[in-house]
Formats: C-alpha cells, sequence, structure tokens
DNA sequence: TGAAAGTGCGAAAACGATTAAGCTTCATGC
DNA sequence: GCATGAAGCTTAATCGTTTTCGCACTTTCA
C-alpha cells in the first residue's frame, strides 16, 4: 500500500504538505497541489481508512440494526427494499454500510451500543428490531446519531411510514368500491398494529360503517395459516363481509388459498386487501389491492435525516418525519356501487 | 472513550501491560491481568476498532458485493437469503459485514478494488454482480482474499448451487410423475442458465424424452410478463406440453396467470414447476413444485469458505463447493403415472 | 523604508493500539 | 558464588493520517 510519506518523498515534499494536498486545503500552492494530485494517482494511491478514522474520529461508515427473527428482517420486501434504498442514499454522499453485530462474538464488545462505539459508527440507522429490548435502548441512549424505523422514542429522529393514513385510504377506496361490510383481520400487537386498527375504526365510523365484532380478528404477520383459519371463520359467518383486510400482502395469501378453496372467486364472490406492495402480489392474478408503502421515500428519508443529524449535528431538527404510502389498485376489490345499498353488496353471488 | 491509557494509570502499569493482559498474552502474571480486566470491565473500556486495525491490519471486516441492478439482489430472495446465513455465519466468527459500495462517491476511492483495500476488509464475497465486469476482475486479482458466488474464476474459491444436478432432479422427478411432454422456459443466457440447460437436455435424453424445439423458449428470470407470453405460446401448440419448466419460482407466476386467465387448472390441466424455492410460493395453492436451493448452506459455506481463506491462508484449499439443493413437492406437477403412455399424459383433460 | 499582512510549506504531536527488545528480579543448578 | 533462565514488566517504535503552530519569504501600503 502506498502511503502519504511515499509520495512525499518522490514530490520533496512533507506527509503534512501531501495530507493537505489531498485534502484541498487553503495553504497549499496550486502548482505543488497539481503535482502531488499527480503523482498520487500514479502510485495508485488511496486513503488508509483505518488511519483517518483513528484521527479524526469520523469513519464515513453507517451501522444498520438488522434483526431476524421470525423469517423477517433481511428476507422482508418491505425491510429489504427500505435497506436498498438507504444504502443509495448514503452510498451516495460516500458513507458505507455495515451491519450492527447482532451476534456478537467479539472479545471485549458486550453489548449493541460498545459494538457501534468500537466501530466507529458516525451513525446508527435502527431499521428493524425488538424496539423494546434493553439494549436498544442503551443503544438509543447512547449519544450516537440515530434514526429509527416505524418506531417512536422521545427525542430520536424517526421515520415513520403513515400507517394511520393507509388505512384510511385504503378502507375509504374499499368503500367508495362499494363495499359496506368490512372485515380486517390484523396483525400481532404492535405500535403498527395499533395504528392501523385504529385507524380502521375511526375511519370505518367516518364513513357510517358498522363494523361487527366478528369481522375483526387477529393473525401474526406473514402468517398464512393464520389467516387461512381467521378467513374461513368470516366465510363461515351467517353475514359474511364483501371484503376483508389482511394484516399484510404475504398473509393475505392465506385468504387468497382458503377463498378459492371454497371455489369462490376474487373478487367475483369475495374482495381482499392486504398492507404492503410487496412486489410478487402485483405479478398473480388477480393482482392484489393494498396499501403499498414508499419504501424507496422510506430509506431515503432514514439515510438523508440520518447524514444530516451527522454532518450538522446542531441544525438539525428532531423530528419524525411520516412517509405516505398510497393505494395500489389491483383487481382484488370488486367494484359492486351498482348495487343497491340495502341489498348487502356483493351477497348474491356469494355461496360457502 | 476510556483507552488503554487510561486503564494503565488507574491500574499503575504501562500500556503494553494492559493490551497484553486484554489479549491473554502469556509474559503477564496471573493476578495483574485480572486486576487489569476488572478495572477495564469496571471503566466500560472496549477496544478502538481503528487504532488495531491500523497496527494489525486486520479488520475483522468482510466486504459484501452487492450489485441490484434489474431489481436483483437485495430484494431477491435467493441473495436475501444466502446473504442473510452469511451474515450470521461469520458474525459468530466475530467478523462483520459491510457492503462493497457500488456507487462510489468517496475522494480518493475510484474502484471496487480500492474501497476494499481502502476500509481494509479482511475479505470479500462476491456474491451477486455483474461478474464479466473488468472492475470485478481486477478485484478478483487483488490480492485480497475472495469467494464467489455461482460463478467461476480461475484459482478463486466459488460456491456453486449444483444446478446441474437440481435441474436433473427435477427433470426426473417429472418424468416420474409420468409427464412425457415437457417444456422448458429457461432463463437469458449465463453460466447457470447454461448449466440447466444442457442439463435439461442430457437428462431429457437419458429418460428416453424427445423434446421438440418449440418446447425450449427463453424469458428472463424474474419476468412474470415474459412467461406469460411464452406460456401462452405453448399452450396453443397443436401437441401442448403437460408440464412446463420455469426460469425461476417468481416468473413461474406468469405462467400461472396464463393458465388460469385460460380457465385450465393446475395440476389438473397441466403442471408448471418453478426453480428456486423462495418463501411464497409454498403459501400459495397449488403451491410450486420447484428445485429449492439450499440458500442457507450456500451462505454458510461463502462465509466458512471465506473464513478459512483469512486465517489460514497456506492451508486452505483453493476450490468450488458446490451445494445440492432438492425438489420441493408442492402441487403443481400432477401425478399423471396412471395414463397408458401411448396416450399422451394429461391431454385427455386439456382444452385451449 | 519598514511594519503589517499574506502565502506556502514543514516539524512534530497526536489518535489508540501492538510488539520486539530490553531490563529487573528471583530461583535454580553446579 | 555465579552464570543461567524464567517470569513479569517497561520502553519505545510503529501503523498512516490530521492538524496546530511556527517559520521564511513576499507583497502591500502608510
Amino acid at each position: 500500500m502506498v502511503s502519504m510519506k511515499d509520495i512525499s518523498v518522490v514530490c520533496g515534499v512533507s506527509v503534512a504538505t501531501v495530507s493537505k494536498a489531498l485534502n484541498d486545503q487553503s495553504d497549499i500552492g496550486q502548482d505543488t497541489k497539481k503535482r502531488i494530485r499527480k503523482v498520487a494517482e500514479e502510485m495508485g494511491y488511496f486513503p488508509n481508512t483505518a488511519a483517518k478514522m483513528l484521527k479524526t474520529n469520523r469513519s464515513y461508515n453507517i451501522g444498520v440494526l438488522f434483526n431476524h427473527e421470525d423469517y423477517s428482517g433481511l428476507t422482508h420486501d418491505y425491510y429489504a427494499f427500505v435497506l436498498d434504498s438507504l444504502k443509495n442514499t448514503v452510498e451516495e454522499k460516500g458513507y458505507d454500510i455495515t451491519f450492527v453485530n447482532t451476534n456478537i462474538r467479539r472479545k471485549g464488545v458486550t453489548s449493541y451500543l460498545e459494538h457501534c462505539r468500537s466501530r466507529g459508527f458516525d451513525g446508527v440507522a435502527i431499521v428493524c428490531t425488538d424496539f423494546y429490548s434493553p439494549e436498544i435502548l442503551q443503544l438509543v441512549r447512547g449519544g450516537i446519531p440515530i434514526v429509527t424505523l416505524d418506531h417512536l422514542f422521545n427525542n430520536v429522529c424517526a421515520v415513520m411510514s403513515n400507517n394511520a393514513q393507509g388505512m384510511q385510504d385504503l378502507l375509504t377506496y374499499i368503500y367508495e368500491k362499494g363495499h359496506r361490510r368490512v372485515a380486517y383481520i390484523h396483525g400481532a400487537d404492535s405500535a403498527v398494529t395499533q395504528s392501523r386498527l385504529s385507524s380502521f375504526y375511526r375511519t370505518a365510523a367516518q364513513l357510517g360503517l358498522t363494523i361487527p365484532d366478528e369481522y375483526i380478528r387477529m393473525s401474526p404477520y406473514r402468517d398464512t395459516r393464520g389467516t387461512y383459519v381467521e378467513t374461513v371463520k368470516l366465510l363461515e359467518l351467517r353475514e359474511p363481509p364483501t371484503c376483508i383486510l389482511y394484516p399484510d400482502d404475504f398473509s393475505a395469501f392465506g385468504g387468497y388459498n382458503a377463498i378459492q378453496e371454497r371455489g369462490l372467486r376474487i373478487p367475483g364472490d369475495i374482495s381482499i386487501a392486504g398492507y404492503d406492495g410487496i412486489r410478487i402480489a402485483r405479478h398473480i392474478e388477480p393482482t392484489l389491492t393494498t396499501l403499498r408503502q414508499d419504501t424507496q421515500e422510506l430509506g431515503k428519508m432514514v439515510g438523508e435525516k440520518l447524514l444530516s443529524l451527522i454532518e450538522h449535528p446542531k441544525t438539525t431538527l428532531v423530528e419524525t418525519i411520516v412517509v405516505e404510502g398510497h393505494v395500489f389498485e389491483g383487481n382484488s376489490v370488486a367494484d359492486v356501487k351498482s348495487v343497491s345499498e340495502d341489498e348487502s353488496p356483493g351477497s348474491a353471488k356469494f355461496r360457502v
């Protein structure tokens, strides 16, 4: 590896001068700079990140915390797309991305926070984890610039997908398609679930929909078995819904299976909608109507906020950035507007 | 940040002693070691990675090259699972993972190789990229320990999913189910495609199958539109196949759509099979019969080989590790064994 | 003309660790 | 009594940068 020292002897100047020339400091003459740069180029010089880090306390490296319990994490379309966008955003600005080690086996390092400090991350994006673990709290309070995704800590920047608005838009869309009996199989309890569910109730009330208790059911996220079972229960009700909302797109396929298995058609006999906007769901007929979260924007916002926090700590607002999703109109929600309101929409064709 | 120096003054010893005590060197007394360790613990000491790197030329950090053109990369089930497994494998051994920056904007750094050297990666896993780019070649020849996935370079360790065997197993399985007219829509040209396709031909010959030219078609990977079109063409043949193989699971859904749209049933009227074993395909009825690649093992092998290359460069064999997949038996391939051979299987129920 | 200001560069300390070599001290063997 | 060796610790150099301060020289301007 060629170092600044090597360049300095070739150019007949000091290493200090080389450093300044390469960093475009103002107290070096133009011609000297040119010469040094040229030689550096020719000799194939590139900076030693470790030395630079040691001296400047800047790593141009940001940590990403990505836990993957329950088949989530990297292999989840939502997080994968967010990470991809985040990666592109920060790389454009000269930063690299390192995973925060979640299987720590490095001597002397015993927590996320220590790992991050040890690696000298300039900032950390907490994308996907158990936000209630004490270790996360320690990390968040550790003094490193932090941005969280879809979770709110006091005094910490967060980027949130607008779940309340999203659910409102989705339900409103379905309502406008003429549906009046809408069931919602929601995911396991979490902040995200809370906001979607309460928005569902609120929006339903605003629209004048009455939602029987048995229309609200629970099934874990990304669990097709659970949604299958719950869908069957919904279909067997005396007054089944005309449209079912699922925890997410993936789990919606559990409902899809239950419905098809009974010889019912989507959306002819019953409508369904997901949440997320995963890619595959746009490629299977009937394409799934869903609330597509703007993963591109989410990742970009996490990255930009984090870099801003790193580069302008004083002037960067600690705030929550809300990113809107939008209804993706697939073929899974029938238009039943033509049916008169007292005759329950969709029910005519409905057979269990 | 508390440094070794801080510990040394508290303990009344030199920094050298602290370093050796913490690194468990043999020339430090047991009681001194104990005392130093205790103080280090109490003071919340953790090592400064940059300083350590600078001195030792070891980063305990491995680079992962992950290009994501064409919606591939991170957001592809196959690569995401491999990466996940790789991550777990190396983290267990105390290594971290950093993405090789593919949108380089760091001053002085102009190529993958320079980026890797600048960051001091102990090794690099090339998982997903355009293997024919000159920059990759430069990286591969750059002297850093390298392991590639699904691509062979001379004198470079590689981990390969056994595409030839996989295709043979899959086609044999289909044959044993009684199918004699099997079409294959293969992916765009690549090493992987080559080996699958030639294995398809070879296996067909061994089984005594005659494959008409019009049964072999091309459609890009992960492109449902292309497979849709090709599937339609196959269905419209005078003698349509009884089973269609697709480039991959994702694109198989294009065929799925074409088939369902024509009112045909899978597998009642026609059978299909994918390749990869993506998760969602196991959750949609009819579940897709496919060759499931062992992403867990692939990632693990890449990690283990790379670490071995790093830690025992002299004694580690430069080799190609082949990882077997296995047929995942879904519901998309019909058993047509009962049908006599001269009466073309499946054709009885076939209507276009 | 001489002081002040500006320009261009170098010396040296520092960042936090590792490690070869050297120095004491003490027990051992002959 | 003395070389020998081991044990335990220190000294000091080093990794490749950055950055403060200072020095020498030139220009400007009263």
